[in-house]
DNA sequence: ATTATGATTAACCATGTAGTTAACTATAAA
DNA sequence: TTTATAGTTAACTACATGGTTAATCATAAT
């Protein structure tokens, strides 16, 4: 048996883990936005982004709609929400680190006295 | 210039693209390991283990310390609440999405009356 | 001194990735 | 009807990845 949970995560940090598709997650982040609209900023081919396009869909993270020739995308939180899930079993590690960070700095004041 | 923030978070998300490398994380978030601990579980060479390990340190997310020929490997969270702080950003976009649905719940049942 | 153990490294293979350009599809505008 | 626009797809290149086995290195045990 796949586990597919397991396979959804490989694909959704594979989709992060690349700087110009973060930033198109930015950019739709902010408002829906065409094909073209996210090809603009990058100096990169039409083609190349389309591609990007099509690793953030696969990993669930941006949906698509297509009306006429227009394509248009926006960001579906549901994969960044697992993703952020799977990280927040980490959370309790970082905060053990800042407590102990807090409590040496606590302790240094009071030497100064 | 060279944004060094952007190649960080690509090594860190690319590393947790690899359920290998997330169990990794796993066993070293309960506790310390060596490498032989941190292969046995997997029905896959030691060498490839130690190249997924390579993996982990070179994002940062695992510490090394050797002593004679034990290497033992150690979370180290930086680089996970990087990559939370990253995804942080869009936190607000699922609240949104779960107001909506909080919201809609609740019409539902004064429907009802 | 020899052998066994923990781990890395090298050489190799198959597959995947990120980009290119060029060809194509579908729709809108002239 | 022709042409321009929005976008995908295919074929290709260069390089990275994830695994293998075999060789190597360093240390510990006999």
């Amino acid at each position: 048996m796949v586990n597919h949970n397991k396979d959804h995560l490989d694909g959704i940090f594979h989709a992060l883990a690349d700087s110009t598709r973060r930033e198109l997650v930015d950019m739709m982040a902010e408002k829906e936005r065409t094909v073209s609209e996210l090809a603009e900023p990058f100096d990169m081919s039409l083609a190349a982004i389309s591609k990007h396009i099509k690793v953030l869909e696969r990993a669930n993270l941006v949906d698509r709609s297509v009306k006429g020739r227009i394509h248009t995308c926006r960001l579906n939180t549901d994969s960044l929400f697992k993703a952020t899930e799977w990280l927040r079993l980490y959370e309790k590690y970082w905060n053990k680190r800042f407590d102990r960070l807090e409590n040496e700095l606590l302790n240094a004041k009071k030497k100064e006295h």
